[in-house]
DNA sequence: AATATGCGCAACCGCTCCGTG
DNA sequence: ACACGGAGCGGTTGCGCATAT
């Protein structure tokens, strides 16, 4: 729509974070919080984009990230979700303390897209893969999006809470997901709210 | 020991949504 | 009511590391 791009690309850094930024950035945060992120790299003197800083420092510098292996209840937690939201990392994001959407979409497409495969489970269904497509990957995942719901149930806040239909407190056989969001950073440990 | 291949993570890009003037 | 700008999200890509040959 020939939007002006976010920022200036010739004067920006791209690609690994050194530690100097990272140090940059986060000396920053501390004494400002989290703000304006178009702004921030000025202010912060960072050669970045805003949305790189803003990335790096939810998926990879936020003091309450819970980095290392996921566990076999967040596995199972991640797999009800997705069943229930689709590709809504962000909203499964929200259940999982500590854990953020890029990191779980990461894990999605690394491992519980085969674990499922393997189970004979289609990912984007979760329906029993049937017949001679059982063991081919669905060749088109975008083909095969969450309900419109979840894409417009997420919009009025989004990164918020919000969900005023059944996706609220939604039941999955017996767990009560209760889906109304909270900031990832919230220790309101979902996880065991879900899993007990 | 060297090379090829596969896997996983971090980061970028483009699109959509929401708030504001 | 409309247009614009900012922020957030999801998909995709690239790079580095580990493992197999």
């Amino acid at each position: 729509m020939g939007r002006s791009p976010c920022c200036e690309k010739a004067h920006t850094n791209k690609g690994a974070w050194t530690k100097e930024e990272d140090q940059r950035l986060v000396a920053y945060i501390k004494a400002h919080g989290e703000g304006c992120w178009r702004s921030l790299p000025k202010a912060a003197g960072l050669q970045r984009c805003g949305k790189s800083c803003r990335l790096r420092w939810i998926n990879y510098l936020r003091p309450d990230l819970k980095r290392g292996n996921f566990t076999e209840e967040e596995d199972d937690l991640i797999i009800n979700l997705h069943g229930l939201l689709g590709n809504k990392w962000s909203l499964i994001a929200g259940r999982l303390p500590g854990r953020t959407d890029n990191e779980i979409k990461n894990y999605w497409n690394t491992h519980i897209k085969r674990k499922l495969l393997a189970r004979g489970i289609d990912p984007q269904t979760h329906h029993p893969l049937s017949g001679a497509a059982a063991n081919a990957p669905s060749s088109r995942p975008q083909d095969q999006r969450p309900p419109a719901a979840a894409r417009s149930s997420c919009s009025p806040q989004t990164s918020g809470a919000g969900h005023s239909s059944d996706e609220d407190s939604a039941h999955l056989g017996g767990i009560d997901l209760n889906l109304s969001l909270s900031p990832p950073s919230q220790p309101s440990s979902p996880v065991a709210a879900v899993a007990n």
